[in-house]
DNA sequence: ATTAGCACTATTCATTAATGAGTGCTAATA
DNA sequence: TATTAGCACTCATTAATGAATAGTGCTAAT
């Protein structure tokens, strides 16, 4: 019996390390064909691709071994082999040099960095919208989150004899407004006091930092007895009280529907779930703030069943202080990973300039 | 030769106002059937359907007639018929009595009303959503018309030496916010002079007359020599001027995949070209607010092209003072009119309720 | 260790035939 | 005269068949 070395795992067992390095290679030519050609490949076309340097017989040993250990699947017997879920990840943790950006991304690009007094929203949505053209997936961005980004102002208008409005506008750029509800009629002169008052006292403090801070204060004995500070206080602890549950852009969604990977209509079905419920989507992108850097989640790996035909590539994007939200790909498990994962990158990158450059200090 | 009464058109000429009736009591039948099932209806079907009052016989021989007058089709001659765009319009205008709304809608529909400070994009997106889940079709609104709406508040921010932040609250409820660049430096103190000032002359103006009062301003006598005001009619001029293209926001694209009249790759290739470019929509939208109550635009008499195979209804949406924009429904010729119109109607309703509880006065 | 050769398998595609839904026309009927 | 039954005809849909094709796995030769 012939006892060939299984793949890529068990490098050390035979020693051979050429044909370890091999196999690396042809799974590599082999997912790079199938990310081009969305079709099932062959011996024949690969040995034809690689130049002739192995025989499709060959090809054939290496890629059943490669069967074996789980990087390839067959749709059917007499078909070509598809990389799995777990080439995948081996591809990409294998990458090592990035492709430069070609000047014709950058260019398309250019429009996210050429804004004047444009809201953050309005960036954001620039940029997700030109991610989805270039990509040709959907896209996603989430806001700012709010418990983060720090205070640069609070405006307390007078709308009706019971009705605030509250104006937060934060150093990251992002201005929110809400209404509270008051018992007491308060006049505008007062509101001036008291958002003078907050402003002073909050100013450059995150929304996290000024919701305990305010907790505090309330409790504490030097304004409880200062009507206007304990005014002030209360008022100021509905105004921050509520963040709203941080929302997200999504473009391109439309894109996936003319991708040939999802025309089953139970993955079409799958996808529009997985873009309704939000949830799973913003957890990523939530996750993905957390560490630097590109974050790549294929398939399989994707916690949300519903994701799990998908691949996700998403960045953070940041101002001078604070990492603020992030942008990213949803597309098939066989989306050109090189490409797609310079391009959010580089989108992240131009985001994060440009709203640094917005930002208030 | 039979000469028999051709559809509805010629109802004179023959006299027999009977036949006439039955031919449209037909096209009716036929139009709903196919609205249920979105199948080619046949003479037999039809008989069933209609208690056998008339055989299928006698059926083709109407049918043979409205097809002729334009009002069916067929997509192959052994195939049933299906209704023009000419047989829907007829089916809208003969629709007399609206269904009245189901409980279940309205209970549906009650988050739009249920809304304690929110802003009214919020109010605007959850309608629209509860829309699209409701009709299983794409939704879309648009924000508050800027030109129409009239001012509550405007707050100058310095931001930094030579940048503003602007933040216009109208009375509708629309908070917006930009950022204008300034050469001279001033200080807050003065910005919030030139903000009362700004707020006396022009509070309860709409932004229309805004624009163009304070271009009048900018010439006259007696703001030239007046430093401040001189500024403040400057700055004003700046903050005032550019409204941003009217907003929109869609739901539910993916609903109209998920629709079986839809499924040829190149009306789905239309709808998204539709929904990218949203100025169709937009202009559609625009024109809903003109007049009162509903209006339903039917496949080919949309001027847009890629519209050509949808139907949209739409309804405007006001406050107490104004109409503000409208919200509607996109979705396939043969929708159900009957349960659609209603439905938009009444969450037009709804938003208007709702947005003049909170606007501000 | 590699490769050529061959048997085998499964898909895809075009052709064909059967089925069925539906029409249009004509002649019979009320 | 309006309606209906009956029949021939059309066209789409479906299933079955067979040829062509792309691919594998195994074995034997290099």
């Amino acid at each position: 019996m012939k006892i060939r070395v299984k793949g890529i795992e068990n490098q050390g067992a035979s020693g051979k390390t050429n044909s370890n390095e091999r196999s690396m290679e042809v799974l590599q030519s082999i997912i790079e064909n199938y990310i081009k050609n969305s079709e099932p490949v062959g011996s024949r076309t690969l040995s034809k691709t690689i130049g002739f340097k192995l025989s499709p017989a060959t090809i054939r040993n290496i890629m059943s071994d490669l069967a074996e250990s789980g990087y390839l699947i067959q749709t059917h017997t007499s078909a070509g082999r598809v990389p799995t879920d777990k080439a995948y990840r081996f591809y990409v943790d294998s990458i090592s040099k990035k492709p430069a950006i070609p000047e014709q991304i950058k260019q398309k690009l250019s429009p996210v960095s050429n804004v004047q007094g444009t809201p953050v929203e309005d960036i954001l949505s620039k940029a997700v919208h030109l991610l989805a053209e270039l990509t040709k997936f959907a896209c996603v961005v989430s806001t700012p989150k709010q418990s983060v980004s720090r205070l640069q102002r609070i405006e307390l208008i007078k709308i009706s004899e019971d009705r605030i409005l509250v104006i937060l506008v934060t150093k990251a750029g992002v201005v929110r407004d809400k209404i509270i509800f008051v018992k007491e009629n308060h006049s505008q002169e007062f509101l001036n006091s008291v958002t003078s008052f907050l402003n002073e006292e909050f100013k450059n403090y995150s929304m996290q930092e000024i919701r305990e801070g305010i907790h505090q204060s309330i409790v504490s004995d030097r304004h409880r007895y200062h009507d206007l500070l304990a005014h002030a206080v209360r008022l100021g602890k509905k105004a921050f009280e509520l963040n709203q549950p941080g929302e997200m852009f999504i473009e391109g969604q439309m894109n996936l529907l003319l991708d040939s990977h999802f025309h089953e209509q139970s993955s079409v079905k799958s996808l529009i779930d997985a873009f309704e419920q939000k949830t799973a989507i913003m957890k990523i992108l939530d996750e993905s703030m957390k560490n630097k850097g590109v974050h790549i989640h294929i398939g399989i790996e994707n916690d949300y069943e519903h994701l799990h035909k998908c691949s996700l590539i998403t960045a953070s994007y940041r101002n001078k202080q604070n990492v603020l939200g992030s942008i990213g790909v949803v597309g098939p498990t066989s989306m050109d990973y090189k490409r797609i994962i310079s391009t959010v990158e580089y989108t992240a990158k131009m985001l994060s300039k440009t709203i640094s450059e917005q930002s208030y200090d």
